[in-house]
Order: structure tokens, then sequence, then C-alpha cells
DNA sequence: TATGGCCTTGGAGTGCGCTCCAAGCAAGCG
DNA sequence: CGCTTGCTTGGAGCGCACTCCAAGGCCATA
């Protein structure tokens, strides 16, 4: 119950049907999705710090207690923290994460800029793999030429750095 | 002489032939490559501050000067500013840059450590490439759902944010 | 000669995203 | 009962990558 690795909750044990909507699969059926902070860390890879800080900043709306005061996260929160991993790892800033929050939060009539966010976003995504497959195509030629040279002790010129 | 916009040193106004090892080319031939700080700016986007930062930490060797102390840059500089740009947006720390950096310096001997630091980087590279391609399909998702939703008034559970 | 523009330096400051701390409470166990 | 474990809080601290500051030098044009 309490793996230490920190798992993408999406997982992709999914059959290898390639398919466009993947469910999240979650550790425990909804009606008993009550996890403590420390699952959740598990779960997510995060530190409890940061998720109790994602809650102070707004990042999070106010999570379940227990009636001892304690967090009780759900599937949803799960899934809500799914998303943020990806969006962070977009390098969204944090702000901008906690204005998405903010609105849908407040409702279905933010749908139209909710849908502005995401897809500024995913331009920006769209550009940025695009730069990371330039670089990669630089890397390449860097790396076929270490790669002849070690063993065949052989000269190019590079960017100085003397 | 003095463009604000910034420009990638390495622009591709090249023909449409797609090749492997694209040269870059230099604002000015060398010989005559001397650049000055704000020229710099003006080519790689940086500030001024930023480039006599890297000079500090040891990311750049020491910059020709000119007779007054001033700096002037080379072609080969601005090729090591433009291998830098593209590591610093694969996420590589500054400190592993300087560490390369102290590698060219070292000398051909250094070409199988040169090797394993970029052979490192690539795969870091193709990780983020395919994470990012993942949160893609994520928001194709999500922003098809607004896209039928603004409009159709149509409801779709979503993680928490209440 | 004076004014403005561009450059120099060491060191201090900033913004972001965590990260940690101290003090304390509640539950479970021997 | 005492001890451990896990959780709670507000607020302070940290590391990274810049970013800026104050004080000053050099030189071209008016």
């Amino acid at each position: 119950m309490l793996q230490t690795t920190p798992v993408t909750i999406e997982q992709t044990p999914n059959p290898p049907d390639v398919c466009s909507a993947p469910p999240p699969r979650h550790p425990r059926p909804d009606g008993q999705d009550s996890y403590t902070i420390s699952e959740v860390v598990a779960f997510t890879g995060l530190t409890a710090h940061t998720l109790r800080w994602y809650e102070r900043i707004g990042l999070m709306s106010h999570i379940d207690r227990s009636h001892t005061g304690q967090r009780r996260y759900s599937n949803r929160d799960l899934d809500w923290l799914d998303l943020v991993g990806k969006l962070r790892l977009t390098g969204m800033p944090v702000a901008d994460m906690v204005r998405y929050a903010e609105l849908v939060r407040e409702g279905e009539n933010t749908f139209r800029e909710r849908y502005e966010l995401l897809e500024a976003t995913r331009r920006d995504v769209r550009a940025r793999i695009a730069e990371l497959q330039d670089t990669l195509a630089v890397l390449d030629r860097k790396i076929n030429f270490y790669a002849d040279a070690t063993g065949v002790r052989y000269h190019e010129a590079e960017g100085t750095a003397r």
C-alpha cells in the first residue's frame, strides 16, 4: 500500500490499442477513494510539502479532511494532480496553472477562457518539441563526431571554449 | 548594425534541402568577426548581464578584448553561444554546461567524457520529447472537449478543482 | 570642453518553485 | 503511561539562473 517508487498515476498497462481517450486508472475504485498525503506522495512522486503548498496557493481546492483534520485525497484529486504534472513539465508557470484552477472552480461559463488558455499552451508545447528536435539534431552531429574521434584521434572545429 | 529583435544565429534561410550538417551562418565572415557585447545581445537575445555572467562562471572562456578593454566576440564565440542556447532549452543545468566547457578547454583527451555527457543529454532530450507528446495528447483531448462544449453546453467530468 | 552613449567591474538583489523547520496533536502499541 | 509514527500549521530558507546597481572609463560629436 505504501509503495516508495514514484509512479505515474496514468500508467500504460492498457492494451496496445492506440486509442484516443485513455481513462486514468486509479489505485482504488471510486467510493473507496480516500488517500492519505503519504499515499499521494507515493503515487505522484511529489513531496508532502509540495502537496500542501499546492493547496495553499490555490492550485488545488481544499482537500477533504478526516475527522481528525488530516487530508484525504480523492480520485478526482489524483486526476487533477496528473494534469498538473503534465502542465508542469511543459514549463507552464505555476501562476498560470493556478489561473486555470480558478477558471475550473468558477464553473462552465469559463469554458471559452479555459479553451484559449489550453490552446496557447498547446502552441507552446508544439514549439518546444520543435526546438528540442532541433537540439537533438545538433546533439546527433556532435555525438557522431565524438564517436568517430574517440579511437581515431581526429579534429574538427567546434564552438570556442578554448 | 544594431538590430533589436532577438535573432537565432543559425537562421534557416538555407535552401530547402534537408541535409545533415548545416554550418551556422555568421553575421560577418571569419577575419572580420569582432562583435561588441550589444551586437551579441541583438544576435542572441541574451542580455549583456547574462553574457558577462556566463564568462565569469566559466561557461565561456575569456573573450578577446579591444585596446580599451571592451569585449570583442568572435564567430567561434557565437557558435558556442548557439550550442549553449540549445543545451539551455533542454533544461540542462548551467553547472553541467560549465563542466562541458571545461572539458572542451582541457583538450582532446576529454573526447570520451564529452561523448558520454552529450549522450546522456540526448537520452534526456528524447525522454522529454516523449513526455511532451504525451502532454500534447492530453491537451488535445481537453481542447476538443472545450471546443465541443462552448456552444453546445455539455458536461464531462474533469479533475477536481471545484 | 562638455554631453551622451557604450562599455567596465564586484557585489547585491530578485523571482520562482519548492523545501524545510519547529511546535504540536492524534492514534496505535507494549 | 510513555513512545513512535504520521499528520498538522505558518513562516523562514534555499538553489538556480539570472538581473540589476553604483561608480567609473573611454571616446565621438556639438
